[in-house]
DNA sequence: AATTCTTCCAACCGCCAAGTT
DNA sequence: AAACTTGGCGGTTGGAAGAAT
């Protein structure tokens, strides 16, 4: 019972990736594509943990990953990010391209935090150093508001009708597409159409926090954050929120 | 030059939720 | 419906590399 292991680790190689296994996994992924990484190490002749494979692909050999010389914009970005979202890696870098969510956490863990540690309202940022001898600007103060929570789950079936003149609709009638696309309606299928995904992210029906979203909104600074449909849908969703909330009161 | 200390990050781990049987 | 599997996430750690003594 219980939780079986991904794999038997008898037998397995752990620890740093040598050029050789590297080269493996690169050429299986290009041939059969990414997924079924449990079965990936005795297709591809690896003697690694399928978990392992996935993570040495995604956080390191994947071709679209910028490694290294994080620049000032992507680094207010991440800043500007983890004060909404905190603790999300995934989300984060999301939102930056070619970064993974490991590589954020560590820069985060790494340099960011120990620039904006304590508690209070307003953080000193005192802490200059960086690895490629990139000076961090000092004394920034960081304003902490609350972050909007969200779910660390995969997240590709919920969806969110959000068009114009939408009626009011309790959280609870969400739309959930079984499919993913015979069940979609106009206005369902408008967004899972959209390029924008963003909105999907986040968990509204717990844990959502309007207030936080409306502030950045309203902080034109914020505005490099989002592609102006992501903002428009913000800005829909927060709306359609208020409303709901009336809605609610008034029954 | 040798030793100790500190920093950094790749990799591992356990947990969780979705998907499958 | 329950049991089990899979993929994905965030927290943590071990060891290599660099800095300090």
């Amino acid at each position: 019972m219980g939780r079986s292991p991904c794999c038997a680790k008898v037998g397995l190689n752990r620890g740093p990736w040598s050029a050789q296994e590297d080269r493996v996994l690169t050429s299986y992924i290009k041939t059969h594509g990414e997924g079924k990484w449990r079965d990936l190490p005795q297709k591809a002749g690896l003697r690694r943990c399928g978990k392992s494979c996935r993570l040495r692909w995604l956080n390191y050999l994947r071709p679209d990953i910028k490694r290294g010389n994080i620049s000032q914009e992507e680094e207010e970005l991440m800043i500007k990010l983890h004060k909404l979202l905190g603790n999300r890696w995934s989300l984060i870098a999301g939102r930056l391209p070619g970064r993974t969510d490991n590589e954020i956490k560590n820069y985060w863990n790494t340099y960011l935090s120990k620039k904006f540690q304590g508690k209070t309202a307003q953080i000193q940022l005192n802490k200059t150093k960086n690895k490629n001898t990139k000076e961090v600007p000092q004394a920034k103060t960081l304003e902490r508001t609350q972050v909007i929570r969200t779910r660390a789950v995969r997240c590709t079936k919920v969806v969110l009708p959000l068009q114009e003149g939408n009626i009011h609709m309790n959280t609870n009638n969400l739309e959930l597409a079984s499919d993913g696309k015979s069940s979609a309606s106009s206005s369902t299928q408008r967004f899972m159409d959209d390029s924008s995904n963003f909105l999907m992210d986040f968990d509204i029906v717990q844990e959502y926090n309007l207030f936080s979203v409306q502030e950045m909104l309203q902080d034109s600074s914020n505005q490099a954050l989002f592609e102006p449909n992501e903002a428009l849908e913000l800005q829909k969703l927060c709306s359609f929120l208020d409303s709901e909330d009336e809605w609610i009161k008034n029954q």
